[in-house]
DNA sequence: TTCTCGCCCATTGACGCCCATATAAACCCA
DNA sequence: TGGGTTTATATGGGCGTCAATGGGCGAGAA
């Protein structure tokens, strides 16, 4: 389980080291971890084997012509790059991840259960701000059904 | 499992090197791999042996498939070609699947799973920004087939 | 012969692996 | 409880290896 929130440098050679807490909840070490692009915000979507097999398991092998639904889990295979673990535990991000989410020379990685994300750290910030404050204004009714919590 | 993308040149011999990750995905290098035109799009389809196989069997084993998917079968078989590696991992790729797929001096590999795909680079970059824009706007509703959802 | 294709070699640039250091958390002991 | 020590994670840099690429040679087909 991804939980908390771990800002690591990205040096001169484009390394990242991914939290040891996360390559714990990640699994086999030797599988790596999966990224992809996030669709609704500027950050990446991180997470194990186990989550990446599912898209490919909703795709039918033989069905060659996709609908709808199979586009979906293509795109997000065809956006999706395994990466391998230095020794250290560290990790090389693609320029179209990179891009995507604006990684600059820092990121943070955010536990999200499931799986995690990685943000610029300045974008996050105003990006967790307006997630509080909206939270706050329906806090009232949202707090008994919602066991997920927004760090402080 | 075929994941991600790779983008690789097309020399003046017509030789295309198969990105490594995928060269192993395709298990034995013996017998190369095996590409045929996407019905759907101006790209290539491609795979290993062991799916090949399975259209095979789908003509012997005629409850296996509906009449229609039998058709398709049997059009795929007749234009796949098997391609064999230089012993550096390259292929040659025939003039009409090059000219299916609108390929110049670049391809790109794109996983999708079981398979994966060969495109023009601009091709794909318009299918891809297509296909992600419209995972933006439903992908917070479309839930996977199997159990989790993608998440905004 | 001439062209095509398969095999071999050379180059290069990226990345994987190794080691060293810094930083921080945990631990121990008075 | 506080200070010093130890352990482990994160970071930085050097170097070797391998994948991708490009060109040349020779065997066999047209």
């Amino acid at each position: 389980m991804f939980i908390g929130r771990h800002t690591n440098k990205i040096d001169k050679k484009g390394r990242l080291s991914v939290p040891k807490a996360f390559r714990d909840a990640l699994g086999d070490a030797a599988d790596g971890v999966f990224v992809f692009p996030s669709f609704k915000y500027p950050a990446l979507e991180g997470a194990g084997r186990d989550f990446i097999e599912r898209f490919v398991a909703s795709l039918d092998d033989l069905d060659l012509f996709s609908d709808d639904q199979d586009d979906l889990a293509a795109t997000v295979l065809a956006n999706t790059n395994a990466l391998a673990y230095d020794p250290e535990g560290r990790v090389i991000l693609p320029k179209t991840l990179l891009d995507h989410a604006e990684l600059g020379d820092e990121a943070v990685f955010v536990g999200r259960g499931s799986r995690f994300q990685i943000w610029s750290p300045t974008l996050f910030e105003t990006h967790n701000a307006r997630a509080f404050e909206r939270a706050r204004s329906r806090g009232a009714t949202l707090a008994l059904r919602n066991t997920d919590k927004i760090e402080p």
